[in-house]
RNA sequence: GCGAGAAUGGCGGAAUUGGCAGACGCGCUGGACUUAGGAUCCAGUGGGGUAACCCGUGCAGGUUCGAUUCCUGUUUCUCGCACCA
């Protein structure tokens, strides 16, 4: 193949270098990797986006760190598997439906092709060999397969449960999707309906998933490990039970689940929720029956819409039963209180007002009594009568019989193990996280495979039946439900057990169970016989660093935990195969950008927003053009269309080129923090590329006549440039390396190209030190502006990209220095800095301190009472 | 309320292991070149002071010869969770 090489021009023009290498690298598809060789491999990868249609800003950051990491290790020889696909199933899709008539498939595959082109441009090094669509059957079947495998292992079932249910999207959410008791996609309150829903056991992995954590520690950002830890939510504490006094419907005993059962003694009543099953069976044909169902029946509704969370005022009422206290005996009262949860623990909870809040709350309200059995140590004695909370901290037990003067925190199993003498609890752990509700009532998602018969109940579509494809001919109008379950040739099978006429499911899959295993996916492709080669796909695993957003730390990130175990569990790996899935994980920050606004003038509750270009300044005030009315400048935020503050990452190539945005979100700021997008500062970037190229033009004549050097005398000058030299090639590696923390290696290169540009090259030496220095800025500038590096280095003589060329090595030598200066401090102020032999002596450093006129000035009148030498860093003199 | 993180010039940020605070970039100031400059190049740029020097990393303490870094308290902001028994 021949190409075309451009003349070195007068100026860094990237509209004309990028394409052409953007075509070179995909012609010699140089992005294309093979298995894993089990030496030198690294899986690195970026969170698949979803397909919207156009990539934003984010993404380009995201992508950017990915590729800048990716292109340094190719460098440094290893064997880098860096995949790109699409998370293509999905709600807006649908929408586009609705709103534009066109077909979700339709609408998705152009989005994939827009996008696709647009992360080209970009000039990202992706194996598109191994691209996915996730909305494509030939991935989905992998995933009905799988999910048949857990229904036989019984991790996936179905039950009939109260749901989180958005009117909006008409589909029920999983807890994970419920913020602030609004839909996480749409943000319309949820309420609850009970409805048969498929689940995948998460709770089964609870113990499992807060284990792995060990192992992620210092490897992924510890704000994640909390928000999983919290999420998973793991209490320990003990069941306990309580006989009923008078037995209903031959259940005798009311099971509670506490934290602090060293509080047994101090129980005055019992709390369930309203949803519980015995709330209104308690009161069942009493006189107070109908205030117990009305109470119950007010709560269940008042959860339904739950868009007011917070802490509502303590409710209850009474229902009329009680219980024994398993220790003592006593009766206590049972009531049905609003700030029970049913979905925690069991549902019931021993009420003991002196030590919790929320108990001292209900108990002060219905004049309940209150019983101190914790008693903090060195302290005036608690009396209830005065208490205006309840003492939730530790100390000694008393009012509990035989455990009275105990420490509260042995009280714990003390009590536990009476209790198991009486055979009326046990210890036990409680945990928050609840399992994965993955049905939804949507067209655009994978189909559960599954069929349901009037005999046989719930049937798996047989394997040579898969996969189930989503029917193509659907109306989707929004409204009634899953259009799918109105699709009569899709809904009516017959059942493959005894053959007569049966439904077939139409709910599809939460798209983050698509999610849960792509990367899998990556490793192997094009695989037909399952979701994975299991061997070959190991020798990829784990992902070496998984690069996304902190939005997915919950959600995300603890299903593809879970999935990963259960697709070892069930086989389809080797038993081997490292159980956490991305063994590191780098969350980078938004990008964000201030915004103009101002109240609306007809409708004053109303903001409008404004786009920059429909503003500009005038007279020191930035004003709408069209009307003159002032905007106000809103605070940096994260670019969002609704804000009018996006930024459009294909208007910032074609006017700055794909180097220069790159290197832009590169250098703004470390890869965590959030990125305050400003034009001056991409033009900052482009200056600095346009910088190096006619930095590079000036010389090049001479360049192309010299060869780097390689070993010989060199002047100081010389020197002094290869020490800096090798200096930021160490740092720039480490940078890219260990550090992750492009930013910086960005600055260095800055540095790099001011002391070179600065460097006066007159000897034959000097020039080939400069030749070595110029090289060695092109190769450090490949990763993070890949398509002017390559250029340069081709109007530097040499051949083809540098994508697999080697990186600079580090020369020890070159910063090694005979002598070194350090700063003297006296009293802790810097006074001056002397030049030392590196293996100078502490009594060597004094005396040449003590020359030093500045040091000898502030010496003056003064003894040193005190020296402080640390060899090549620093000297301090405390004098008195 | 609980948990986590952050706070450094006019701005984004740097300081990698407790050792010269402010690297690098933006912006700004002055100058050069120029018909022109929103191009480019040179010089300067934390505050105060003629200077010596003093002050300075949200605030108040502490440890240390020495603290942006470690400890205690506190304020503000961001994020997450939120009646989880």
């Amino acid at each position: 193949m021949w190409y075309q090489t451009a003349p070195m021009h007068e100026r860094y023009n990237p509209a004309e270098i990028e394409p052409r290498w953007q075509k070179r690298w995909a012609d010699e598809r140089a992005f294309s990797v093979g298995d894993a060789t089990g030496k030198d491999d690294f899986y690195l990868l970026e969170m698949l986006p979803y397909p919207s249609g156009r990539i934003h800003m984010g993404h380009v950051r995201n992508y950017s760190l990915g590729d800048v990491f990716v292109r340094h290790l190719r460098m440094r020889g290893k064997n880098v598997l860096h995949p790109m696909g699409w998370d293509a199933f999905g709600m807006p899709a649908e929408n586009a439906a609705i709103e534009r008539k066109r077909h979700p498939r339709d609408w998705t595959y152009e989005n994939i092709a827009q996008m696709r082109e647009q992360i080209k441009k970009l000039g990202f090094s992706y194996d598109w060999d191994r691209e996915i669509a996730t909305c494509d059957a030939s991935y989905y079947k992998h995933e009905q397969a799988m999910f048949l495998r857990m229904l036989e292992a019984g991790v996936a079932y179905r039950k009939a449960a109260l749901a989180n249910f958005c009117d909006h999207c008409q589909t029920v959410l999983a807890n994970e999707q419920v913020e602030e008791g609004k839909c996480w996609r749409c943000g319309n309150n949820v309420r609850q309906r009970e409805m048969q829903q498929w689940f995948l056991r998460t709770t089964k992995y609870a113990q499992e998933l807060l284990d792995g954590h060990k192992e992620l520690e210092g490897k992924w950002p510890e704000q994640v490990l909390t928000m999983q830890r919290n999420w998973i939510g793991r209490s320990t504490g003990a069941e306990i039970r309580f006989a009923l006094k008078n037995p209903v419907d031959g259940v005798n005993e009311l099971s509670v689940f506490t934290t602090r059962p060293d509080t047994l003694f101090g129980v005055t009543f019992l709390s369930i929720a309203a949803e519980h099953p015995l709330a209104t069976r308690l009161a069942a044909g009493t006189p107070r029956e109908k205030e117990v169902q009305d109470f119950a029946d007010r709560i269940r509704a008042e959860r339904r819409v739950r868009h007011d969370v917070g802490e509502a005022n303590k409710e209850g009422v009474f229902t009329g039963a009680t219980c024994l206290h398993p220790i003592t005996g006593a009766e206590v009262p049972i009531y049905v209180a609003n700030f029970v949860l049913m979905d925690y623990g069991t549902g019931a909870v021993m009420a003991v007002p002196a030590h919790d809040q929320r108990d001292f709350e209900f108990a002060q309200k219905y004049k309940l009594p209150i019983r101190v059995v914790i008693q903090p140590e060195g302290a005036q004695p608690l009396d209830p009568a005065t208490m205006t909370a309840a003492y939730v901290e530790g100390g000694f037990m008393v009012n509990s019989g035989s455990l009275d003067g105990t420490l509260n925190e042995i009280g714990k199993e003390k009590v536990v193990a009476l209790l198991a003498e009486k055979n009326a609890g046990r210890g036990t752990i409680s945990y928050r996280l609840r399992d994965w509700l993955v049905s939804r009532q949507r067209y655009w998602g994978a189909p559960i495979p599954v069929i349901h018969c009037e005999t046989d109940g719930v049937v798996p579509v047989p394997q040579k039946d898969l996969p189930v494809v989503l029917p193509e001919d659907v109306e989707i109008t929004g409204e009634g439900g899953s259009p799918l379950a109105r699709h009569e040739s899709f809904v009516n099978v017959s059942c493959p057990k005894c053959g007569k006429p049966a439904r077939r499911e139409t709910d599809t899959f939460d798209t983050f169970v698509e999610s849960s295993w792509y990367f899998d996916r990556y490793t192997t492709p094009r695989h037909e016989a399952g979701p994975v080669d299991g061997e070959r796909a190991r020798n990829w695993l784990p992902i070496d660093l998984y690069i996304g957003g902190i939005e997915h730390a919950v959600m995300h990130l603890l299903y593809a935990r879970f999935w990963q175990r259960v697709m070892i569990d069930l086989g389809y790996f080797p038993k081997d195969t490292p159980r956490e899935p991305f063994a590191a994980l780098l969350t980078q920050g938004m990008v964000c950008k201030e915004f103009y606004h101002r109240q609306d003038a007809l409708n004053p509750a109303h903001t409008l927003y404004f786009y920059p270009e429909e503003t500009e300044l005038r007279e020191g005030t930035r004003v709408v053009i069209a009307t003159g009315e002032p905007v106000e400048i809103g605070g940096v935020v994260k670019m969002s269309k609704s804000k009018r503050n996006i930024v459009d990452p294909d208007e910032i190539v074609s006017k700055y080129g794909a180097d220069s945005a790159r290197l832009f979100v590169l250098f703004a700021a470390p890869p965590e923090a959030q990125v305050d997008w400003s034009e001056a500062g991409i033009e900052g970037a482009s200056r600095f590329l346009q910088r190096v190229w006619r930095m590079i033009r000036d010389r090049r004549e001479m360049l192309l006549t010299t060869s780097p050097y390689t070993s010989g005398e060199l002047s100081e000058n010389a020197k002094t440039m290869r020490r800096t030299l090798h200096k930021i090639i160490d740092r720039v590696t480490r940078d890219l390396g260990e550090r992750r923390q492009p930013n910086t290696g960005v600055a260095a290169m800055m540095e790099l190209l001011n002391a070179l540009t600065a460097f006066e090259a007159k000897t034959a030496a000097e020039k080939s030190v400069l030749r070595e220095g110029v090289d060695a800025l092109v190769r450090l500038l490949a990763p993070f502006a890949p398509h002017i590096a390559d250029e340069l280095h081709e109007h530097l003589g040499g051949k083809g990209t540098l994508l697999h060329a080697s990186w600079p090595a580090f020369d020890a030598d070159a910063v090694h220095e005979d002598s070194v200066e350090i700063p003297v401090q006296v009293n802790g102020k810097v006074r001056g800095r002397v030049r030392l032999a590196n293996d100078a002596n502490e009594a060597t450093a004094l005396a040449a301190a003590q020359a030093d006129a500045n040091v000898a000035a502030h010496l003056q009148g003064k003894t040193v009472k005190k020296t402080i030498y640390i060899a090549g860093k620093i000297l301090t003199l405390v004098a008195v």
